[in-house]
DNA sequence: TGACTTATAGACTGTATAGTCTAATATAAA
DNA sequence: TTTATATTAGACTATACAGTCTATAAGTCA
């Protein structure tokens, strides 16, 4: 065994708190006040246990991304539903992360407008978790125009852009007052493209 | 007369400098020396002539959106371009800001991620100016459809909807790498939308 | 020339922040 | 009990930044 006090928390479990913190209000808005306040740890800790902001930073990132793609992933293999359901659950995810006061939108993509630019670190992750996602959905696009699921006058890779642009300006959109019904019309407009067989 | 040295900068110009950098670095990346350095004129200057930092990006962002509204009223009213020139103008208008290394995107569209939620002033100014630019738009495409120029599945409302989505979502996506197929395609599907007579 | 205004460089101040260090305490195994 | 590690609160450091102040020069008019 080895020898010392154990530790008293875990790590995922801070993380995760950190994460929602991050999500909320951005890298450089978040200070480490905030993010020890809200961990709910002391500030050795954090640094013992994740080096410094940036790292993470990261590595709430990652964490994001990661249960983002295995919820997406996961509702488009759900044997249980049609396609026609999953595709409306999507569009559920936006409403979901774009609704009411002070909505988050995607981390992902707020991340990209903050920190694509100026941290070639958090821009690799990015970029290969942007393709990522995008092929994703675009696997699921097209195994539902092979399947003659659904049909629509754009490709499967035109839809899985179409909806990776909503939610990027939902993202935006959702900082603004009022904008529920232009985000609703946008939704409305991706379904529109489609017909569910 | 008036007593004393006058002015030896323009107001205008020296705004317009600081606006190309606010524009291209956000507000809080950009220092105070960058600036004075960028404008050519010196601290005190700066503070005489504009007040403060905050003072001076509002007065940039009003600049940046009423050149905006200038440039896409005076396109859409131009008597010599068809409706379907007007449009693809349109279309040209995001890649000029998306295109290439580095590229700043819509200053409307990236202060709405960095501030509208944190900064009052600067929430009222982008909601209120949101509002005018859709408007703008939506005025363009119902008098196009009314006039039988144009046709569509989809409402001027949505047609402008979707264009400011589209804008909004490249000056996102122009911060990561070699997203210029997305852009382009982007394009494409907005035109999709639209059948010109 | 004198009064007035604008300009500049650069020193200075106050504040916020990331990150480090210290001292004291707690827990587990040898 | 000793050794090693974990935890915490909070002091401390270094730095970056917005904004102010000072001293000095320069242009315009009476």
């Amino acid at each position: 065994m080895v020898k010392g006090r154990p530790k008293t928390f875990e790590d995922a479990e801070v993380l995760e708190k950190a994460k929602e913190i991050f999500w909320e209000k951005g890298y450089d808005a978040t200070t480490l006040n905030d993010l020890i306040d809200g961990m709910g740890i002391s500030r050795q800790s954090m640094y013992n246990t994740f080096g410094n902001k940036h790292n993470l930073f990261v590595s709430c990132l990652e964490c994001y991304i990661k249960d983002l793609h295995d919820k997406i992933s996961h509702l488009l293999q759900s044997p249980k539903l049609s396609t026609k359901e999953k595709v409306l659950h999507l569009i559920d995810f936006i409403q979901s992360i774009t609704d009411g006061e002070n909505a988050p939108g995607c981390m992902l993509s707020s991340t990209i407008t903050e920190l694509a630019q100026k941290d070639d670190k958090v821009r690799k992750i990015l970029d290969q978790k942007y393709i990522e996602k995008f092929t994703i959905l675009e696997s699921f696009f097209q195994l539902s125009l092979d399947h003659n699921e659904i049909s629509s006058r754009l490709t499967a890779k035109d839809l899985a852009h179409l909806f990776d642009s909503i939610v990027l300006s939902s993202t935006a959109l959702c900082k603004l007052p009022n904008r529920c019904e232009q985000i609703e019309n946008l939704k409305k407009i991706f379904l529109m493209q489609i017909e569910f067989h």
